[in-house]
RNA sequence: GCCCAGUUGGCGGAAUUGGUAGACGCGCUGGUCUCAAACACCAGUAGGAAACUGUGCCGGUUCGACUCCGGCACUGGGUACCA
């Protein structure tokens, strides 16, 4: 009878989910193991075959590190607050909680199928009140804190409130706009990113190349009052703390860019016949003589107070028209250069010269200072500029030739430069910021890219933020009135006076008349710290208790994508930092380990339509006429030959489809892109599942390649796969019956287990799935060539394989009379001994080139083998009467003649 | 532009510290079984008739290089007037 592995993986899923076999214990006297998955936003599409990689993979180490005697945790919930809930609530009228159910009851399962070892009782879902509440609750904590740059630590506002000058005088407004100043969730006026589409602001993250991430939408710069997070606070500790993290260099890169710390100082420039000072930040203090104009960003403060009357209506036009300037555009021609010149001037600090003032939006005003000192010579953005408005260039370090280029290399000799002719660059920079220092021109300075999170959305479909306005002075709620609960609204847009969509709820104020904030939180809010959650996840006085918190640590292997580098990386780290900072957990970081698993790509097929016909020509053929490309459904493409009836019935139009066949067939032609419903070249794991099992979908998910690495889904390998389980199935069964041997194994048995039992154990730790797959494809075969039926052999084979394919293992496990789950046993342990051969099968090679093979003793000496070798016919023939000038031997590795 | 990762048969991909390049699987070819086909099983499968040549390209180190070094090209990802 062959392997029924639908009837025997609903068996065992049901077993599973009846007796708890993975619910673990907060208390345990194995060491304990975290092995997290990044939690899936529950969409309507459901998940495709690309989705349970990475699941896979960290069930596979979950279930191994079991089977070595850990205590694991390894949870799984929903990150359910979101667009597109909302977005089909707004077309539909339908309330987001109820397609959130629908979408996590879908997800459910299909997880289910796959046979995770989830402990579903921790299970958390980000929309749910028990969730937020918490959520909410560590807003509170970041409003009532500040950052004290003394002890590098949050810390609770009360302890700033010494620190400041007369506070006890001062009006409530006026303390409660100083300490929004400091405290870690403040209310400001910031250049945000509006997205008028989406009715929303955006972070920096969630806008790519000058569109939204999510729709793709224009987005432009206002100014807005907004509840932003001070992560900048934390840039530094973010910045150092990357270098302890054992996660992957890209993904770290990605962390230091973002957060971009960069070293220089500030310098002021006094505006002449004016009071007025213009400061810049520069990494280039050494290059001060070289400066040849200032360029102030078009939203700088001083712009209209420096515009002289005759540059005024120029002025005025340029600014317009930076404003009016999109973000894309801006990005999109950023070689256009545009400027403008003020009129006014700046007196150079050591050279007492003319400098003219120029704006220019090539200068950003939300970085440095928003001006910048502009020296041509050696930055290549001034040098453009100063070519494009013949500003004068003037060379203060040697090594460029500037009449073709600026020179911005930190190397060379200073020259034209007063105190710092002749030194180079690095002595040059010392020096200057010194003189600067010592003059009280400005101050050595540390300057990051990173900016403060903006956490306000003026969206439904959200956490709402716990605050009331008093007088307009932002109050938040106290602990005990937690969960505040999302109301009610009548339609999940903005209100006609562009309010957001909670502005709608009837009645809703606190205490019957205080206006509560209607923006809610941002998407990553509730995934910024979820990790702990699970530690504790039903606990209902505390986000997590202290016992839990102080079991549980941190995550030790984190699996997930490499698209969230920036977003949730960084700001589950800075979470993580501040709730250690205030002593409710014992980490200061969220993942010792973290592993991006690839995209699983997909392969598009095409059908070749002759222009303005239904004729459909195949691949091979196609050049003969003028044809347009279709995507076509994948499953309807076997080995890129076609299913013509199917494609026929596919759709109406094809119904009566013509074909151009080659020898017969029609071949489509294919591509690899992402996958995507819009490209027909979706593969559920469901039908995976129905047609193969989840053990098998397991197994060829990890066979693909390289968890890291993307990769295309081809389902025709497959059958590999399952052959190889329906082979494994063999080794146990004599016929139909289930068949095993009491007899003790012999050597090469037990050569080719052992073999198998290292391989698969450093497999795993490399996290090296695919070569494991091999591994037990090889130790089948091998087995299957001995009739192997032996315990000895057998029963060890079963843990070694129930991480990958556990529905089977399960099987096998008990037919071999054990009653309890194959979750809890034993890895078994590699015994070198069995792997020792006594003879090499030494390769021989002339000049590094393999010719043939002897064997010999592994016992024989480097010098025997050498005599012996050349003794061999076989050598006389490849040296052709020349005497060897040399003969390496390395033992029990390779022969080498050189001639 | 900058940063990161990569480039090996028809395809997905193997190859501890430099030591038999192409494991394992797909596909393909031939065969056995069958009236036939599918399944299964067996054999072959980098190129070349061979000598030989072969891990993106050029060069170097070495007895020996997919692996190390220098230069270049290409592909994928991230990021961007960050002063």
């Amino acid at each position: 009878m062959e392997y029924n592995f639908r009837e025997v993986e609903k068996k065992w899923q049901a077993h599973w989910a009846q007796n708890k076999t993975f619910k673990t214990e907060n208390k345990s006297s194995k060491p304990k193991y975290y092995v997290l998955d990044m939690f899936p936003y529950p969409s309507g599409a459901g998940l495709h075959v690309g989705h349970p990689l990475g699941y896979i993979a960290s069930d596979i180490f979950a279930r191994y590190k079991r089977l070595k005697g850990f205590n694991v945790l390894h949870p799984m919930g929903y990150d359910s607050f979101g667009l597109p809930a909302e977005q089909y609530a707004i077309q539909t009228g339908q309330h987001p909680e109820i397609t959130t159910k629908t979408n996590i009851a879908r997800y459910r399962e299909q997880l289910d199928k796959i046979g995770f070892s989830f402990d579903w009782e921790r299970e958390v879902k980000t929309s749910d009140a028990s969730y937020y509440k918490w959520t909410q609750w560590i807003f509170i904590q970041l409003f009532n804190s500040w950052y004290n740059p003394e002890t590098k630590k949050a810390e609770s506002i009360e302890t700033l409130i010494p620190k400041i000058k007369n506070y006890s005088s001062l009006s409530e407004k006026e303390r409660s706009d100083i300490l929004l100043e400091h405290r870690l969730a403040y209310l400001s006026n910031t250049m945000v990113n509006w997205c008028s589409q989406l009715g929303t602001v955006l972070a920096n993250e969630e806008v790519k190349e000058g569109v939204s991430e999510r729709g793709g939408y224009p987005v432009e710069r206002k100014l807005m009052k907004q509840w932003s997070l001070r992560i900048t606070a934390y840039a530094d500790r973010l910045l150092t703390d990357i270098e302890g993290l054992d996660w992957t260099e890209s993904i770290k890169e990605a962390q230091r860019n973002w957060i971009g710390k960069s070293e220089g100082t500030s310098l002021k420039f006094s505006v002449q016949n004016s009071e007025d000072i213009i400061e810049v930040f520069t990494t280039r203090p050494d290059t001060i003589f070289g400066v040849s104009f200032v360029t102030l960003a078009p939203e700088h403060e001083l712009v209209l107070k420096l515009t002289t009357p005759e540059q005024k209506n120029s002025v005025q036009e340029y600014i317009t028209f930076a404003k009016n300037r999109s973000e894309r555009e801006r990005m999109a021609d950023v070689k256009k250069i545009t400027g403008v010149f003020t009129g006014s001037y700046v007196i150079h600090p050591f050279t007492g010269k003319q400098i003219p003032i120029w704006l220019g939006d090539y200068v950003l005003a939300g970085y440095g200072t928003g001006a910048v000192m502009a020296v041509p010579g050696h930055d290549s953005r001034d040098y453009a500029f100063a070519k494009h408005f013949n500003l004068p260039i003037i060379e203060v370090v040697l090594g460029g030739d500037l009449s073709k280029d600026s020179y911005d290399a930190k190397e060379g000799k200073l020259v034209n430069s007063d105190f710092l002719n002749g030194l180079d660059v690095k002595a040059a920079v010392k020096k200057s910021i010194a003189v600067i220092e010592e003059r009280g021109l400005g101050k050595g300075k540390t300057n990051f890219r990173l900016r403060d999170a903006i956490f306000g959305r003026q969206r439904y479909w959200g956490e709402p933020i716990p605050v009331y306005y008093q007088n307009g002075i932002p109050q938040v709620l106290s602990e005990n009135e937690l969960p505040f609960v999302l109301p009610e609204v009548d339609k999940y847009l903005p209100t006609e006076t562009g309010e957001p969509p909670l502005a709608r709820a009837k009645d809703w104020k606190y205490k019957g008349e205080f206006e509560y904030e209607y923006s809610t939180m941002p998407g990553w809010a509730g995934s910024s710290w979820y990790f702990l959650r699970y530690m504790d996840s039903r606990n209902e006085n505390e986000f997590v208790s202290k016992e839990a918190a102080n079991y549980w640590q941190n995550i030790d292997l984190y699996i997930g994508g490499s698209e969230h580098a920036t977003g949730h990386l960084l700001y589950v780290r800075f979470w993580t930092k501040f709730l250690n900072d205030l002593g409710y957990i014992p980490v200061s970081e969220p993942a010792k380990k973290l592993i991006n698993q690839g995209m699983i790509q997909g392969v598009s097929s095409f059908v070749y339509r002759i222009a303005n016909t239904n004729k459909y020509v195949s691949f091979g053929l196609k050049n003969l006429y003028e044809t347009t490309p279709l995507h076509i459904d994948v499953n309807i493409v076997n080995n890129n030959i076609l299913d013509i009836d199917a494609f026929k019935n596919w759709r109406e139009e094809y119904k009566n489809a013509e074909f151009i066949l080659e020898e017969g067939k029609y071949i489509c032609g294919s591509e690899v892109e992402k996958m995507s419903k819009s490209k027909w070249n979706v593969v559920s794991p469901d039908l995976i599942v129905e047609q193969y099992g989840a053990d098998c979908l397991r197994l060829y998910e990890m066979f693909l390649g390289p968890l890291e690495q993307s990769k295309p889904w081809n389902t025709s390998g497959i059958s590999g796969v399952s052959n190889f389980i329906r082979k494994l199935w063999r080794l146990y069964h004599d016929g139909d019956t289930f068949y095993i041997s009491e007899d003790s194994a012999t050597k090469p048995e037990l050569k080719s287990l052992h073999k198998t039992i290292k391989k698969i154990s450093s497999d795993i730790e490399n996290f090296s799935f695919n070569t494991s797959v091999s591994n037990f494809m090889i130790c089948v075969n091998e087995l299957t060539e001995f009739k192997c039926n032996k315990r000895e052999i057998l029963e060890p084979l079963v843990i070694l394989l129930s991480p990958y394919a556990p529905h089977i293992a399960e099987e096998l496990w008990n037919k071999l009379g054990y009653t309890e789950s194959v979750t809890y046993a034993t890895f078994p342990i590699c015994i070198d001994e069995y792997l020792i051969e006594s003879v090499f099968n030494y390769p021989v090679s002339f000049n590094g080139k393999t010719r043939f093979f002897q064997e010999y003793d592994r016992s024989l000496s480097k010098e025997d083998v050498e005599k012996e070798v050349l003794l061999l016919e076989q050598t006389h023939k490849y040296l052709e009467g020349k005497i060897p000038k040399k003969v390496i031997v390395v033992p029990n590795k390779i022969v080498n003649i050189v001639i």
